[in-house]
RNA sequence: GGCGUUAUGGUGUAACUGGUUAACACGUCGCCCUCUCAAGGCGAAGAGUCCGGGUUCGAGCCCCGGUAACGCUACCA
């Protein structure tokens, strides 16, 4: 079967009303790509009186953070984005969460496997490893060899009757698919460069793919405005749209968001966490604006024009920002996340407050009573006069401390062995839990495994999150300190010492 | 390697359907203000629009050809 798709008819009536979403994973904190994204969404939303659907896709197992779905509400909600129907709110289209949604995609597999549009497959993740070891030391592109395209029903019921796990995968025909990306015009893909999708992992969860088509279908969902790095994979959704036959949504692809060396934004390079600009003493308004900024999609201000007797400005309100934003004004070369405008923008925030409003805004996000609550417990037997307090507890309040090479480094260690242990530490506390008890262990088991010693180890994360080598109780420090905060307080360390070696060669 | 996308000062953006010395903001530097540091005010440097051709009286905007960056290339999203 040959299949052309021209984008002629893949476009909803312009007028109707618009149902877009987000779809973010929970396999972390919440990144700022998604607030990024969000936001895009959301105005488009808001600016067309259609409505905007939050959707939890958590179909990975194996990335899956528990915590990871709440604060991705807690940061939407500190952002100040709101959504008609989500899994807190429910909605007529749920559930909205794909886990609780595997029936739907077990039965639209079969449909796809009835009509000849998908297929089983019964090797082994390490057979595929194997096929794409071969292929990519014979300088081939690394694809599915449809090796079980064709299977003959009598093998399929062998391999079933024998209990083999298998997975479902998309039967991709000859051909191509023509989209339209709404900001960027007609794309095409050949389909000799779209491998056959699994559709179904072997452990009965469907992928990105199958999952996330099916779901922007049941949904209602007019334009699915999402990043630029699943542009190559909209041929394989639009094939899946038209296997079901159903119409195929608007798609919109965003420019990525940019480290400072234009690669993808990442946590090595920047902080990516929600999490970490809230408690960083960002101000959600500063955040999005800054956000809404990237991509161009507010006008930007010239000389001449004044408005309301002021100059005009970057600034906007998430209201102005729905009445002034516009999408397909989009630029689409990818900006980079650059803090010190985000900061400055921060700060002209900050100045535009009330002096009552700062005073609140110190009071509860710089010395927040929980906060507080907790620091003091540590401090208690550790002081003989309340004005002693503030002397080792600066750091909690610091945005930075650099600790010198004499505080951190260990008398019998080279800055070499002890730089690439730091390295090892963050590591180490990026994949715990944060809780005193969990980091604990890590903590021990990693200074075990590279011989340094309980006190060694200790006293180097000390140093570098507190800039000091006398601290309350280490643990219990980072914990109350924040994930979010002591990992990047860590990476500033590792980038400070790593600049500084530099520029000693 | 294959496929795709993108390309305006260091960064974010502007420049109506091709039309004067490529504009604004951040950052940087200088000056003013000031006990300091910020904030604020004033000013400066910084790109000739990725490169090479072409069309045109005229190109950042159109055409052709390159290059580079980025993304995808998973039983991750």
């Amino acid at each position: 079967m040959k299949s052309t798709t021209p984008m002629t008819e893949n476009t909803p009536a312009q007028q109707a009303p618009v149902r877009v979403r987000i779809a973010p994973s929970p396999t972390g904190d919440p990144h700022v790509g998604t607030g990024y994204i969000g936001l895009i969404n959301f105005l488009y939303a808001r600016q067309r009186g259609g409505q905007f659907v939050l959707r939890i896709e958590d179909t990975d197992r194996a990335r899956f953070v528990a915590t990871s779905e709440q604060m991705i509400f807690d940061s939407l909600h500190w952002l100040g984005l709101t959504w008609d129907e989500g899994p807190d709110v429910g909605g007529p289209y749920g559930p909205y969460r794909q886990s609780e949604r595997t029936e739907i995609y077990r039965e639209h597999a079969e449909i796809l496997l009835a009509n000849g549009a998908a297929y089983r497959a019964f090797e082994t993740a390490e057979e595929l490893e194997a096929l794409r070891q071969r292929q990519t030391a014979a300088k081939l592109p690394p694809r599915y060899d449809g090796g079980h395209r064709e299977l003959p029903q009598s093998q399929i019921d062998a391999y079933l009757a024998e209990g083999r796990s298998f997975v479902i995968r998309m039967k991709v025909p000859t051909g191509s698919t023509t989209f339209r990306d709404e900001l960027r015009g007609d794309i095409t893909f050949d389909h000799a460069n779209v491998d056959d999708q699994v559709l179904m992992k072997s452990d009965g969860f469907p992928t990105y793919h199958l999952a996330n088509v099916v779901d922007d279908h049941l949904m209602r969902i007019t334009d699915v405005i999402r990043a630029e790095e699943w542009i190559s994979s909209t041929p394989k959704h639009v094939l899946l749209y038209k296997a079901f036959g159903w119409e195929v949504p608007r798609f919109w692809h965003m420019p990525l968001l940019r480290n400072l060396d234009k690669s993808k934004i990442s946590k090595r390079k920047n902080p990516v966490s929600l999490v970490y600009y809230q408690q960083a003493g960002f101000l959600p308004e500063a955040v999005l604006n800054f956000l809404g900024l990237m991509g161009g999609g507010m006008p930007t201000p010239t000389p001449v024009e004044v408005v309301n007797g002021a100059k005009e400005s970057e600034i906007f309100s998430l209201d102005e920002m729905i009445q002034k934003f516009e999408v397909p004004a989009i630029r689409l070369g990818g900006p980079v996340f650059d803090l010190t405008k985000l900061k400055w923008l921060n700060g002209e925030y900050l100045r535009a407050l009330t002096p009552e409003a700062f005073f609140q805004a110190v009071r509860t996000r710089v010395f927040g009573d929980d906060y507080l609550r907790q620091i003091a417990a540590l401090m208690q037997t550790r002081i003989e006069t309340l004005g002693q307090f503030g002397d080792i507890t600066n750091f909690f309040f610091a945005d930075n401390v650099m600790p010198p090479q004499d505080v951190f480094l260990p008398k019998k260690r080279t800055l070499e062995e002890t730089l690439a242990f730091a390295v090892e530490q963050l590591a180490t506390l990026e994949a715990t839990d944060w809780t005193a008890e969990a980091i604990e262990p890590a903590l021990k088991q990693l200074g075990e495994a590279q011989t340094w010693s309980v006190k060694e180890n200790f006293m180097l994360l000390r140093a570098i999150l507190t800039g000091s080598t006398m601290s309350p109780p280490l643990l219990e420090s980072l914990a109350t300190f924040g994930k979010a905060r002591s990992i990047d307080r860590l990476r500033r360390f590792l980038d400070t010492q790593k600049k500084l070696l530099a520029g000693k060669r």
